[in-house]
RNA sequence: GGGCGGUUAGCUCAGUUGGUAGAGCGUCUCGUUGACGUCGAGAAGGUCAGAGGUUCGAACCCUCUACCGCCCACCA
């Protein structure tokens, strides 16, 4: 037996140590990457379970959710990988060629929004001081030292993802998918530019999607004005200066002596207007008076009113904030301060009918905590609702929607997948430009031909859409960004070589021998419920549309990991729970154990240093076991003992006590399995938790002390091999859980190979 | 306003197709230092949120109610 048994397990001694034993073996690449020679990626045909199993031909395969490079690794990461890791290593115990694809992801907004709060606190400086391409090079040093950390502790949690095919959703093989694709939407029809309402942040100095807004409740004041013949209600009256449309319901008999069109002279703000009355079924005749003003610029209720009137759209507020010119006296003025003193006004022109107290939603940009102003502004949009002439005519709304409702895409838990149907029901076209600087720029080039009398492009401006910029002079590129998920849409091909692997290929099939033809669809896509929407639902629409086919067969989505109070874990609160800190504290086996443990998918789930504290214990019980074992078997040559389980000469194993204790443990395994391959694992590993510990340790253990002592030598012989076939197979079992202190035992035992590819204890049907 | 989830032992949570409730931690008692930077044996502790229904039988299925949480939403 090993010396190192006579101490408690390290797992700080150990796990560093491991993972780069196993990084070395080349084994967490299924084969060779198409585009790397290394020689350490190249011997698939090497794993020694690949040659005797029979799934020999199958492939698991998988990408990580890249994590954003704005900083470092937290909890929710640490479950993530944690997931995936088990299910990977699972899948490659199987005999599968297995791949699991790493990477990051630009996070263009979040990345951006980090870096110029830095900026801002060291030096008193934004974006605009420095200049776009200052700006950029201070973005992507940032970047790269935070891949540098999350690269890292990636590894620290034991992750046997597939090195040689990392990607970055930013670098050159993603930027060429990002614009094969823009153009290939835009070709079809489906990627349009138009002026539309759109959700500014004034803070962050740019548009943001549905998605990002966080609504913040506000109390305020509603408040009645008179205008004209009718009472308004409005809880911005610093937006009205432009109102010149009177809207009510036309069967609100109320105002049945107006009919729509009608001009109406009255009093106004800065003096007389004419205003015009539109009846509009958009309104709600419970709601104030019944009759209200639009401001069709900076609302966007209003602003389908206004469309489907044809009413003429001003801008009242600009790009900061303040109010423009139409004003009048207020030009200038915050929206804060405007609101008061165009009250003061209409109060001191007699003209404010009633003021009551009012409790609404105020939207917000997530990121930047900006409250939102709606502008009408030039953006590209994805159509959501066209049909698709390559894809039988189906809208991406359609193509989204299908393969979950018929089952092709499932959602672990299920109830998701209503929550997916609804957003996609009410999915409006995808506002996927940005006014930020760090991403994808947009695919497209001007060249000016005239003078426009719009600040923007107009009739005079010639456009090009491509992959690569156009030759000749005079063009200049779209200075907006793409929406960070548009890239990250593209994820499960992007890193499997599309579209370079799928030119090559005929008849719009990819190349046999190309990771695309071999991986895709993925298997499983595991990630955070929280974005289903923002990212899972685009991976749908992205492969649907461009390749017309799914993905990925499973999705599992695990729920957020909270502090031991029940609350987000966040910098602000300080409450966070480094998994670097733990693993490095407690193991990282330890850490994984604690994430898995009755943590089913989906749900929210605590944590605290207690309870890592008890998995640490575990994994030293483990270790105990196997000292156990080992001293109490060291006495008859190793082999001899294990050649007893497997039949052969000597089948002494399969009689009496030994018999009975190994069915039931055979029971355990196949449920083990059993919960594997339907995604319990958090049954699994508590199954196997309990078995080790209470099973084998408190029972078969303490019995064997008297068998080991006052037995024949033919039960003490049966026994030995009993125990030695125990742990070999337990050592399997709880590899994809714990996989550093099962591989290290594994080593100390004198195994030459690596546990990581031994073949999973029992047969599975998958 | 719409939708979804939760409510099970002091705490955190399981309970896979309905068969009179389980784990971890905590608490209490006893025992252990020749596998165990401790471990073991045992105990206490729950009318499974409430009400009604289906069933031979319900924590689990159906209806309603209460409370908590989350998501979505253009009521000016």
């Amino acid at each position: 037996m090993n010396d190192k048994f006579l101490k408690p397990y390290n797992p700080a001694e150990t796990e560093s140590r491991i993972y780069k034993l196993w990084e070395e073996s080349g084994f967490f690449a299924p084969e060779a990457h198409p585009s790397v020679a290394s020689a350490k990626a190249d011997n698939p045909e090497n794993l020694p379970i690949a040659e005797s199993s029979k799934l020999k031909a199958k492939s698991f395969s998988m990408v990580m959710p890249p994590p954003n490079v704005t900083g470092v690794l937290h909890m929710g990461h640490a479950l993530m990988l944690t997931l995936e890791d088990i299910m990977v290593r699972f899948a490659r115990m199987q005999g599968k060629k297995t791949l699991w694809v790493p990477g990051t992801d630009h996070a263009a907004i979040a990345t951006q929004a980090v870096v110029e709060k830095e900026i801002y606190k060291k030096e008193g400086k934004n974006r605009h001081d420095l200049g776009r391409e200052e700006f950029l090079k201070r973005v992507e040093t940032f970047a790269a030292q935070s891949h540098k950390t999350i690269t890292s502790q990636i590894r620290v949690m034991g992750a046997s993802c597939d090195w040689s095919r990392e990607a970055f959703t930013l670098d050159e093989k993603r930027t060429e998918a990002v614009r094969s694709m823009f153009k290939m939407m835009y070709d079809d029809g489906l990627i349009y530019r138009g002026h539309r309402i759109v959700n500014w942040d004034p803070k962050g100095q740019t548009t943001i999607s549905d998605d990002e807004i966080v609504y913040r409740e506000e109390k305020t004041v509603f408040y009645y004005f008179t205008y004209g013949p009718f009472t308004i209600g409005t809880s911005r009256p610093e937006t009205k200066f432009g109102d010149k449309y009177v809207v009510m319901h036309p069967d609100d008999t109320r105002y049945a002596e107006y009919t729509d069109g009608q001009k109406i002279e009255l009093e106004w703000i800065n003096g007389p207007i004419t205003a015009t009355v539109v009846k509009d079924t958009a309104i709600d005749m419970e709601f104030g008076s019944g009759v209200m003003t639009i401001t069709p610029w900076h609302d966007t209720a209003d602003f389908e009113i206004a469309e489907r009137h044809k009413l003429d759209k001003e801008q009242i507020i600009d790009e900061r904030g303040k109010l423009l010119p139409i004003a009048g006296e207020f030009a200038g003025l915050k929206i804060a301060d405007a609101r008061e003193k165009v009250v003061e006004k209409l109060r001191a022109k007699g003209l404010v009918v009633k003021e009551e107290p009012y409790t609404h939603n105020l939207a917000t940009a997530e990121r930047t905590g900006g409250t939102i102003e709606p502008q009408i502004k030039l953006q590209w949009f994805v159509d959501v609702n066209k049909p698709v002439k390559a894809r039988g005519g189906k809208t991406l709304k359609e193509l989204m929607r299908e393969p979950v409702a018929g089952g092709k895409i499932k959602i672990i838990p299920e109830h998701f997948e209503k929550t997916y149907f609804h957003w996609i029901d009410n999915l409006r076209d995808w506002c996927i430009s940005r006014q930020i600087w760090y991403g994808h720029r947009i695919p497209v080039w001007y060249k000016k031909h005239g003078i426009d009398t719009e600040q923007e492009h107009g009739t005079n401006t010639e456009m090009f859409v491509g992959i690569e910029p156009p030759q000749g002079d005079g063009w200049e590129q779209d200075p907006d960004t793409l929406d960070t998920w548009f890239s990250s849409g593209l994820w499960t091909f992007s890193t499997l070589g599309w579209p370079s692997s799928a030119e090559t290929a005929t008849a719009g099939k990819p190349g046999p021998e190309s990771d695309l033809a071999n991986f895709h669809p993925t298997d499983v896509l595991e990630t955070g419920y929280e974005i289903l929407f923002f990212w899972v639902a685009r991976m749908i629409l992205m492969s649907q549309y461009a390749l017309g086919v799914i993905p990925f067969k499973t999705v599992y989505l695990h729920g957020t990991v909270r502090d031991a109070k029940g609350r987000k874990m966040s910098k602000s609160l300080g409450n966070g729970i480094d998994p670097i800190d733990i693993a490095q504290k407690f193991g990282a086996d330890a850490a994984r154990m604690t994430l898995i443990v009755g943590n089913t998918p989906g749900t929210d789930m605590r944590i605290s240093e207690e309870k890592i504290r008890g998995y640490k214990h575990f994994a030293n019980k483990l270790w105990n076991i196997a000292r156990f074992i080992l001293e109490n078997t060291s006495s008859s040559p190793s082999h001899l003992l294990r050649g007893g389980i497997e039949g052969g000469e000597d089948d002494a194993i399969v009689h009496g006590d030994e018999k009975k204790l190994l069915d039931e443990q055979q029971n355990l395994l196949e449920e083990v399995t059993r919960d594997m391959e339907e995604y319990r694992f958090y049954l699994a590993a508590e199954k196997l938790y309990h078995y080790t510990w209470h099973t084998l340790a408190d029972r078969i253990l303490e019995e064997s002390k008297t068998v080991l002592k006052n037995g024949t030598p033919e039960e003490k012989k049966r026994r030995m091999q009993f125990l030695l076939h125990t742990l070999d197979t337990l050592l399997k079992a709880l590899h994809p859980f714990i996989p550093f202190v099962t591989e290290e035992i594994w080593g100390l035992m004198g195994n030459k190979e690596l546990l990581m590819v031994q073949e999973w204890p029992v047969a599975t049907n998958s």
